[in-house]
DNA sequence: GCGAATTACTTCCGTTTGCAAGCTTTATAT
DNA sequence: ATATAAAGCTTGCAAACGGAAGTAATTCGC
């Protein structure tokens, strides 16, 4: 038999690039918004009480700190994330969504489904999309930053 | 019945995420080779002679002719390319796979391949790996880029 | 208790990228 | 034949990123 992990993994890589270009380009549009600031407040409105620490959130993203640190920058400048201090740990500093934030999570999120749903317009049968959702989550199924 | 191309699409992104990690430190680590390096070498050695233009280059990684521009001088620095010009078209100017080139490929092709298994060492099948890799292509089938 | 190690976060620096502008060469229209 | 448009490539500029280093706060080891 041969090995289909690589062709598999080839065709993953290629999927990525035409799916982030896309929609990439409608959030950017539509709500101002580029693919991974969505996505940060995604796992805002996800967490406990609409908040996560900048850590948390990097091990979310599977970024760095830093890159936290200067993505929630301009988030914050836009009033969409507050910032909030732990009384008990004075380095901790929550991220925490607003409601202006949680309003444009939702709007951003329709988009993104309409968008997503365009890649399967033809040809895909409902099992099949549901099918490769669980083939694709089974494969970080032990690794944090879901959204589902 | 609900609509799950979201959630497939939100897997998608999150596996590349943690594909990519991984793959860029083996490739960097093996080969001092960036992923998207490798996969500029990979273009080259599918192509006629070798060899394509800047900008179908550019095409088949989904990015910038700038970029291909930026990317290929460092290889060219360590005569894994080279730079040829068209008899008929000075416009155009190729980039072609050295023989030291065409080595490394073969080498770093080797690691991806080992490393692309490894993401499913547990609970694969080779029918789902296969399947995976069919529904992955499907999603891309019409644009350009493809590798297999 | 108290110094050392660890953690959280930010800032600096080098790298990578896309877009816009520019240059050269080729194609088109009249 | 010539002016205009288009194509291919490169360079300047700004945005985004990771890693290293730095600062402040907490925890650990004894």
């Amino acid at each position: 038999m041969t090995n289909q992990a690589f062709p598999a993994i080839a065709h993953l890589l290629r999927a990525h690039t035409v799916v982030e270009e896309r929609l990439s380009g409608e959030l950017s549009a539509v709500h101002g918004l580029s693919l991974k600031e969505l996505l940060l407040l995604m796992f805002l409105e996800k967490a406990p009480a609409s908040r996560l620490s900048r850590v948390e959130l990097a091990r979310c993203m599977h970024t760095s700190a830093s890159t936290i640190t200067r993505q929630a920058a301009p988030l914050e400048k836009r009033g969409l994330v507050g910032r909030d201090v732990d009384a008990r740990d004075a380095r901790l500093s929550y991220v925490v969504l607003t409601p202006t934030g949680q309003q444009l999570v939702e709007d951003a999120r329709a988009t993104f489904e309409r968008s997503s749903s365009t890649f399967f317009r033809d040809r895909w049968t409902d099992d099949e999309i549901a099918g490769l959702s669980e083939l694709l989550g089974r494969l970080t199924v032990s690794l944090p930053g879901s959204l589902i």
